[in-house]
DNA sequence: TGACAAAATTAAAACGTTATAAATTGATCA
DNA sequence: TGATCAATTTATAACGTTTTAATTTTGTCA
């Protein structure tokens, strides 16, 4: 056992004997309330340093109503190559130096979903939530913006009240992509779509459709295939594909498990990544320079996207409008057109 | 503007004075205290259900203590392949049904490491800690076993004090792939190391020093390289090797990452992985099966491991000691011993 | 019937903070 | 000198829960 004598927590109270204020005067101290002289809130300063006071989050938040919590929603049971670290770890920068607290939820794709959001503001959980894999007519983003609680989307929607949100410029991306494909030779050219209630679907399609029309070649959308089905199912169907007449020339790969499910495939029936079928990906981990034979690749900064989401729900949290909180990441050089 | 009226927030207080009883006994047949009879219970329990009234987190707290909240310290600067989703999205699962939110924070690897632990302690910002990354004399463990507050790390200590952790098994993993390299034809053996201050370094090289022996073959561990430099750096000493004599005809990869640098290195060397030099391969994340040429793989089941850490942890929460609370992940056959 | 214990309920205090309203102090002015 | 006002400080009351120590009600038995 210890020697140490098991002192108290310091509280206000503690401070408060200690230099003969009142309680109160010592919280409006603590704040640097003008109210108080300052030479009371030097004192009060100085005691509270040398008795390492912490005010307590719980008393703070029972009196305020403010919890300093941020709620993400994520996705985890996708795969992703180093998404989830990014993103997470850029909205964590976004938030160092605060005293925020980022609460992490799983974002299950089913009608708990919304459970999981009413939990948040029914519980008074967050003083602000983080959503990602927006849909076009997204019932969080509704139901969020109903309950007035400060969020941020990663991706757009459709609805004509606005929100904040963080996007990356998916029809510059897949224009792109048709774009240096083209330029490489290829006349039909494949890309595996994203659920179209996704909103970047549109986008991506919008992108993609509009630069093959200009270039005058061919496009091959599969229709029963998504990029949320496990990856060897995509393999398998890319397989299966290259065994049919007159296969792709080009592959839009629009993340980075696709694009090893598609240089697998390629691979597998023995046809050259490069020579045979050329293929873009969008690249959003570093680790992805390693993948031979080289690829082309249009980056994404995930962390970068990851940053904004937080900087842009602290400003609304901070009473700032959502109306101009946006943020589109552009293609490539790591730049981004912020509101 | 809703019409929908401001409607109060229900209390214990709403649901004493909707029922006629005093706000303790509400309080306490909410618990299901067995002083209170049956019937006032149902009573209760049928007007919270009816007010849809949920405890106050923050209240509960400050009378309590208890925070309800986990804390979990992630890498989120190392390069991994879905290793942090999965140990996330598996500490998650193992808290689904509890009450307790999952918070968030960087394992910065600075002396900052200490003070973020004592913030959660000093602060009272959770009821528990999961650390990673841990090493053979880890100054967090000390810390938090000093403090008392109920933790376990993914990785073992060197230290004689006993607390809760779950590993895996890497001296096993390394044998097996040595094996495997040796079954193979493999003469000399390389395999980057991980820091020494990790405990699982010592573990990798007991488990690859023994089997190299055993089988009486040659083996390199680059001194001046570590797993956890930038995996460029891993790839262009490689590359540097294979243009010396004598290289390496079989590879022990730790890691996802590693192995795709090393594949990389070969490619760019001209050199035919499988043939050239064999790689086995340590795999956590399902999408590595796409990875071409195939190699061989020991695989990791990370979200069974972030499974167990939760599990072990609300355990010691809820009382158990320590002692006992261990878990030692197998490799290959998901099997796992668990204490 | 009253006494007494057991069962059920309750009042009051406390957790540590902030907001409201009131009280004190000191300075200024007629 | 006393009145007036601004500058400081303070007492008190919440926020919504749980715990401690009472109090009331019910049931049992002599």
């Amino acid at each position: 056992m210890p020697t140490r004598t098991k002192q108290e927590k310091p509280t206000l109270r503690t401070i408060a004997d200690e230099t003969g204020f009142a309680v109160t005067t010592v919280s409006r101290a603590m704040s640097d309330d003008p109210r108080i002289a300052e030479r009371t809130r030097k004192i009060v300063a100085d005691a509270a340093e040398r008795l390492a006071y912490v005010p307590d989050r719980a008393a703070q938040r029972l009196r305020t109503g403010r919890t300093k919590v941020i709620n993400v929603f994520l996705d985890l049971e996708h795969e992703f190559i180093g998404f989830t670290d990014e993103l997470l770890g850029g909205i964590i920068e976004a938030f160092r130096g605060t005293d925020y607290a980022i609460s992490v939820t799983p974002d299950v794709d089913d009608p708990r979903r919304l459970d999981a959001i009413r939990n948040v503001f029914r519980n008074r959980l967050a003083d602000g939530v983080i959503i990602t894999r927006t849909e076009s007519f997204d019932e969080r983003v509704r139901l969020l913006t109903e309950a007035g609680l400060p969020f941020v989307t990663h991706g757009r929607t459709e609805f004509t009240a606005p929100h904040a949100w963080v996007d990356y410029d998916n029809e510059a991306f897949a224009r792109a992509a048709v774009e240096r494909l083209v330029a490489q030779g290829c006349t039909n050219v494949l890309m595996v779509m994203p659920d179209t209630r996704y909103t970047f679907a549109q986008h991506l399609r919008y992108g993609f459709l509009s630069a093959v029309r200009e270039a005058g070649i061919r496009y091959e959308i599969p229709e029963t295939l998504s990029l949320e089905a496990p990856s060897e199912d995509i393999a398998a169907f890319l397989v299966d594909r290259f065994a049919q007449p007159d296969p792709p020339d080009g592959h839009v790969c629009v993340g980075e498990v696709v694009a090893l499910a598609t240089l697998s495939a390629l691979f597998d029936s023995d046809l050259v990544p490069g020579q045979d079928a050329k293929v873009v990906a969008k690249q959003a981990s570093p680790t992805f320079k390693h993948v031979r034979p080289r690829i082309e690749t249009v980056s994404e900064d995930v962390r970068e996207t990851g940053r904004h989401l937080g900087k842009l729900l602290l400003r609304q949290i901070n009473g700032e409008a959502p109306r101009d909180l946006h943020a589109l990441m552009q293609p490539e050089p790591a730049f981004c057109v912020s509101g």
